[in-house]
RNA sequence: GCCGUUUUAGCUUAGUGGUAAAGCAACGGUUUCGUAAACCGUAGACGCAAGUUCGAUUCUUGCAAGCGGCUCCA
């Protein structure tokens, strides 16, 4: 723990080295116009914040635009980044001190009267006094605002255990509305094996890249002509339709009722709902030669709206419970696209279920055992997150903490551990989130349960009840894989392109050895496809080996071998994925086998 | 969209101011093979558009797409 905790205090430390190694390598450079980007005074290096981070460190920096030129010109931002280590591991072996006081927001701001982004922090920090740390036992004094803690001395850090990663552009204080600082990345341990570790992980998790597995395996890929769409290949479409057969046979059960409605539709609908004022920017949009403005569906939500106010309801139908795949487009800016991960265009396994307010827990239940039986199956690890009432919300703020309630008072019931995000829900409502990590770690967000008292409203929904009045409905808008594509892309991470049978596009593949034994190869391949088993012959003109290579680097669960041995005995060799030779069974007793493990989603 | 970065054959990569090398895959042939790569041969590429130059795949600029961040993410 006292380790941990060191390693903490180590790269916060190196952040600190890192602006002081930026600081003297452009320390006051002359002011020209171009360098008017960054802050308007442009003499030298300016600096933002610096944090410890998972694995790392980083800070912010406005640099001088002659830094900038450096960066990208000599050898680019490698070498610029390279020459900033060197610095730092110079520094490091000064043996520097770092010592905290404490010191009066005035004082501070006369000692930061060249950095206008520490006096902005010190304007917005509370109290007097603010805390700063000064490192000594180094030619140039560098302090910095900081509330720490830090390493006593650099030498406890190992000049070997730490690396610079990558440039990137930060905004200050994270609002698009303010300037871009360049944030310059880097990695630190404890020690040089740790380091070394880590990259390694970090080099074979890029091997579960579902974007190079989708290639290897043909399952999906991606035209520089349709950004953020994805081609569902014959492969990849086999595991996209079993998913979404799994989904519709198993809520038809839990008594939902699927609907299609129109890809394209008026503005006014979406006047309606609110998206057109809340959501337009992230819309495809296209105007009719009649001048008519049409959007295309980012979301169901408004057309079940409209499928439920097509006739009278009466609170006997209630919960009322809509469910619908259709495809959506959303304009996602260019430098969000991620794979199958974040797309323009995708199917959701969408339900909007109308409840009275009462029965909200109990539906908010039997989703959550939905979400439980689902995922158990694939065996993926997951987590909860609720957010709660955003900046840009719709309707009254009590009815907001009522729904924001009621959601933790359901998670707390599950038992399963959830973090709150401040600020995240949807525009009408709290969410629930699931919430899984891909091949390099980051968080995506899977299944979404989203409570709404206000599209409604918008809509003038209304159901008899047993008073005869007529009441407003809840909606609650769910998905439990959240969308085909991220969960497709997901789930080939996780499972490394090796598909369970249920899913695999390619379930078995029927291998003769020799040409010999081709009749005997087909009749077997034939069998299994009047038992709706997904077959490959192989009979290639290649070795027997090759053969066996090819098939296992597809991740097919199951290679059937057949040669001399095997027509004598009527039977095959099966070799299973990951195992090896399995030994021979006869042919019928490999088909019950199959099937079973499909039936039970193996 | 912003910052950084990448783009050479179907895939993975090499390389150059005088239009390019290889492995796998493909195709043709030889071989008919017992559990993760048989052998021989053939064909195939510098993301797009301008500019500089006698000449650009290489240098410059713009654009497009991909990747890593930031922001965003109903």
């Amino acid at each position: 723990m006292e380790q941990d905790k060191n390693i903490e205090n180590i790269r916060h430390s190196l952040s600190h080295i890192m602006a002081q190694a930026v600081l003297e390598l452009y320390p006051k450079i002359p002011t020209t116009k171009s360098s008017k980007i960054h802050d308007g005074k442009a003499i030298g290096t300016k600096l933002g914040m610096g944090p410890a981070i998972e694995n790392g460190f980083y800070y912010d920096f406005a640099l001088p635009a002659e830094a900038l030129s450096v960066a990208k010109g000599e050898g680019g931002s490698d070498k610029f980044l390279q020459k900033i280590e060197e610095k730092m591991k110079e520094l490091v072996l000064q043996n520097q001190k770092f010592i905290k006081k404490n010191i009066t927001k005035l004082a501070a701001k006369k000692l930061f009267k060249d950095q206008p982004y520490k006096l902005e922090l010190i304007k917005d920090l509370p109290g007097k006094t603010v805390s700063i740390y000064t490192n000594t036992g180094c030619l140039q004094k560098f302090v910095d605002l900081c509330k720490g803690p830090h390493v006593k001395n650099t030498n406890e850090i190992n000049p070997k255990a730490f690396k610079l990663t990558k440039i990137a552009g930060a905004y200050w204080k994270g609002s698009e509305k303010n300037k871009m600082l360049t944030r310059i990345y880097g990695l630190a341990f404890s020690t040089e094996k740790e380091l070394q570790d880590y990259i390694k992980m970090q080099e074979e998790a890029e091997k579960r890249d579902h974007r190079k597995l989708g290639q290897k395996l043909e399952l999906y890929m991606f035209h520089e002509t349709a950004p953020g769409m994805a081609y569902w290949l014959p492969k990849g479409l086999i595991i996209f339709n079993e998913l979404v057969n799994f989904w519709r046979a198993e809520h038809q059960k839990e008594g939902y009722q699927e609907i299609k409605s129109p890809l394209i539709n008026k503005k006014e609908l979406y006047q309606i709902s609110g998206h057109w004022d809340h959501y337009k920017e992230n819309m495809f949009v296209s105007e009719t030669e009649e001048g008519e403005i049409y959007g295309l569906k980012p979301m169901n939500c408004p057309n079940a709206m409209v499928v439920y106010d097509s006739r009278p309801r009466s609170y006997k139908e209630l919960p009322l419970r809509l469910s619908d795949s259709d495809t959506l487009h959303r304009f996602e800016k260019s430098g969000t696209l991620n794979g199958l991960l974040r797309v323009r265009e995708f199917s959701q396994d969408d339900a909007h279920i109308f409840v009275k307010e009462e029965q909200i827990e109990e539906e908010y239940n039997r989703i959550l055992a939905i979400i439980k039986k689902f995922y158990s199956i694939f065996n993926i690890e997951y987590s909860f997150r609720l957010g709660t009432r955003p900046k840009d919300f719709m309707g009254d703020a009590k009815s907001w903490s009522k729904a924001e309630d009621a959601l933790k008072n359901i998670l707390e019931k599950s038992g399963k551990k959830y973090t709150i995000e401040k600020r995240d829900g949807a525009f009408y409502g709290p969410k629930i989130d699931i919430l899984m990590k891909d091949s390099i770690g980051r968080d995506w967000q899977m299944g979404t349960i989203q409570l709404d008292f206000q599209i409604p409203k918008k809509f003038n929904l209304k159901y008899i009840d047993v008073d005869g009045k007529a009441k407003t409905p809840v909606v609650i808008h769910r998905v439990i894989y959240g969308s085909l594509e991220r969960f497709i892309g997901i789930l080939t991470e996780h499972l490394i392109g090796a598909f369970p049978v249920w899913l695999a596009p390619v379930q078995t593949v029927v291998i003769p050895i020799s040409e010999k034994h081709d009749n005997y190869a087909s009749e077997i391949v034939k069998q299994l496809k009047e038992n709706n088993i997904r077959v490959e012959l192989k009979n290639e003109n290649e070795t027997l080996g090759k053969k066996i290579r090819e098939a296992e680097m597809q991740k097919i669960p199951y290679l059937l071998i057949a040669g001399d041995k095997e027509i004598s005995t009527k039977t095959v060799s099966i070799r299973e994925r990951g195992k090896g030779d399995v030994g021979t069974m006869a042919i019928d007793k490999f088909i019950e086998k199959i099937r079973e493990e499909i039936k039970n989603k193996k």
